[in-house]
DNA sequence: CACCCTCTTGCAATCGATTACAAGCCTCCG
DNA sequence: CGGAGGCTTGTAATCGATTGCAAGAGGGTG
């Protein structure tokens, strides 16, 4: 009572036992009688005690916190994710620090990987260095990966799922296909490009138009306003943008240029965010499971946490989603097919 | 070398001095002569000494750590705030712990208002019961707030702002205006809506048509259908909703239904969130300084944790952003003004 | 009644760094 | 030459909880 803020050696003065009793009560209260037990809850109610973390994670050589680095927390993308990662780890006792690998530099990032600041990691952001990262905490690598280092990757099959989507495009009866890639050097960017390349070459189509990007919105205006220069008779009819984000952008430009979609080109997108299923025209897309994604990130490192070694990859499934911006090309010099109906689905 | 890890009293040994003078080294090297600093830090570099935090802390009785209590992570309005907080937070040493306060109870949360968790609090959601959170650590509010506590507000003038939009939408000629509110109980919502009230009453105009919902993009398609299941000539010609979120699902809702924006009715939103600069018709918005807001909430509890006694609120400027979204009314029954070119700004 | 076993509880060391206090050394001045 | 004062460094207590070990209590058995 004296004290600012009372501690166990409080309680168990109050309760007239030893503080390793008042502890037992708090971390395993089966061992204690429970008529003690009893007496030190009311005097933990009485002192209004509350247990310093600092402490105990001292004494059980854990922070209690996972740490997750993000390259961009302003993308709406890793928001969900974030979201199923927190979940499975509030259950569990662990408090989840985020951390924008943009808005710091390599030193402080590598603080984070230390046991004394976080009993695990999850890297959502591809192009971190490797060498700081290995073999310090437990580490699950989420969506994108870092070819270097050797731990558990909770990911999609983003080659096979670019091929889905261009071979949607294809389907149509589109030839002339184009892609907007990720940032360079990103693993995702090349798998995205390389299952667009395959898709199309398993059809006898040409290779892809391909313009840079780097999932951002306005990369994706920037990608259509280099659509748009094109001479309308070389500009692909249907365009796989690596982003939904990057496909908002794209269509925004075309349509704010006072062309339509997907009259004038078909347009199809990467992550199904919430957001693209709400634009005009709805957009195409492939759906990753965000929160699945989170959680399964979440749960691996708890594993790992929990002494187990996992190796290997766990891939989740991936789905198609159509909606109304890909559409058939129109073939004909456009006569008078002033709105073709969208392809809802 | 003989540890797993190495504490301060193997760097003490290598370089044979004691280990104060291993931690004055670390954390206030001035007092150590240069010599003896020397050779303690090529005593760290050699056992590949790294500080133990649990244990800093402890001694310390602080946590390093701030902890941002947010309703929605998913929401892309936050993510950006976060991004300024975890700015200046990480350069003065804090991590910035989130946490999605519609993910865990009641319980769960109030453990994070202790000082043993976290040196400060930044709560971004006005819904959490002002009881647990009163008088344990620094706590700063902000956009949204707890009517019941006292702490430091970082905000905006949401009844002006409001009054600015809907003014806009008058001025425009519009006199059948409606506002779609967010979530109800909420100080923003009820505060937007004074605004929305205030602007029109203050021009002799009708009050609003008031639409309810909840600052998501899906409340906002739910607006757009009850606006639409109105007969022609009852909807408002002009709708105010509370959030981006929720005119990008309005507008959809709309536009996916075959009537046109701002031809049938003009569509003002509240955040400008990057993405509605790209929808067509580009939104025009109201914009919050979001980045500003999240490094003023941060940098403010960084004094309050220094030990300033800040009071009363910190009111940031918005903005009135014009876009495509809102044009004056077609006062005549629309003959043939098939698309009312969208009042570029 | 002695002995063993189980159930509770307390003692005291421990986690790893920080820091008040004191001591040692050196220099400078009277 | 003695003492004051500044610099550096070491000693040991401290932050607050956890836990291995052992002791004491109570019950059952031979």
């Amino acid at each position: 009572m004296q004290h600012q803020r009372p501690k166990i050696v409080d309680v168990a003065r109050l309760a007239g036992v030893s503080t390793a009793t008042v502890s037992r009560v708090l971390s395993n209260p089966d061992v204690v009688s429970a008529e003690t037990r009893r007496s030190v809850e009311e005097a933990i109610r009485q002192t209004g005690y509350r247990l310093n973390h600092a402490a105990r994670n001292l004494r059980h050589r854990r922070t209690g916190g996972v740490v997750a680095l993000v390259p961009n927390l302003s993308n709406p993308f890793f928001s969900q994710i974030l979201a199923g990662m927190a979940a499975v780890l509030a259950g569990a006792g662990y408090n989840l620090l985020i951390a924008d690998t943009c808005a710091m530099g390599g030193e402080t990032l590598l603080g984070y990987a230390e046991p004394s600041r976080a009993d695990g990691l999850i890297v959502l952001d591809g192009t971190l260095p490797a060498e700081g990262l290995k073999r310090r905490v437990p580490i699950v690598l989420a969506c994108e990966w870092i070819p270097g280092i050797e731990a558990p990757r909770v990911k999609i099959d983003n080659r096979a799922a670019a091929r889905v989507a261009v071979g949607h495009l294809a389907d149509l009866g589109h030839t002339r296909i184009g892609h907007v890639m990720g940032p360079p050097g990103n693993v995702l960017s090349e798998a995205r490009l390389a299952g667009t390349e395959q898709a199309l070459a398993a059809r006898g189509l040409p290779p892809p138009l391909v313009l840079p990007g780097d999932f951002s919105l306005d990369s994706g205006r920037v990608a259509g306003a280099a659509w748009l220069a094109l001479p309308a008779q070389e500009r692909p009819t249907a365009m796989f943008l690596a982003s939904d984000a990057m496909a908002c952008g794209f269509i925004g430009e075309v349509q704010h240029r006072g062309l339509a979609v997907p009259r004038d080109v078909s347009v199809m997108g990467f992550d199904d965010i919430e957001l693209v299923s709400h634009m005009t025209p709805a957009l195409s897309t492939i759906r990753q499971p965000r929160e699945a994604i989170g959680r399964r990130a979440a749960q691996c490192l708890l594993a790992m946490i929990g002494g187990e070694a996992l190796e290997g990859d766990i891939v989740l499934p991936t789905e198609l989603v159509l909606r109304a911006s890909t559409a058939p090309p129109v073939t004909a010099p456009a006569i008078k097919s002033r709105a073709a109906g969208p392809a809802r689905l």
